[in-house]
DNA sequence: CAAGTGACTAGTG
DNA sequence: CCACTAGCCACTT
């Protein structure tokens, strides 16, 4: 089955994030493990920072986060904004720039399960 | 093709 | 949780 394996890689990142639900987060590698790459969960952000170059407004990747909960991709998508709209969407916050994982944390499994 | 870079993670102290 | 190290994969030069 690996007929393929890099090119598609970025549009599987594409869907887990497109599926994350509103006012819930996940991380980079949940993503990573959830696609069965695992290790690889540098190359989920950097799939996202292809997103942002391709289909910005289509993508919420400001609901993607490190493990920590830290807006670590917000270097990228804009200081201020990553906050400002994971807080519009009822987010919490436990630091200025870290989310409340243990309230909003959300398994992309989770979609295949329910 | 080899080396460098990066929106990460797990392990150790 | 902090600091440092090693491993990971894809992209760029």
């Amino acid at each position: 089955m690996s007929t393929q394996k890099n090119t598609d890689f970025f549009e599987r990142v594409y869907e887990v994030v497109a599926k994350i639900p509103l006012g819930k987060v996940t991380t980079y590698g949940a993503i990573a493990n959830f696609l069965g790459v695992g290790g690889s969960a540098r190359t989920v952000g950097w799939a996202l920072n292809s997103s942002i170059m391709t289909q910005q407004p289509t993508l919420p990747c400001h609901r993607v986060v490190n493990r920590l909960g830290q807006l670590t991709g917000k270097i990228h998508f804009g200081l201020g904004v990553m906050e400002h709209l994971l807080r519009a969407e009822g987010i919490q916050f436990t630091a200025d720039d870290t989310v409340d994982l243990n309230a909003h944390f959300w398994n992309p499994a989770d979609q295949l399960e329910k």
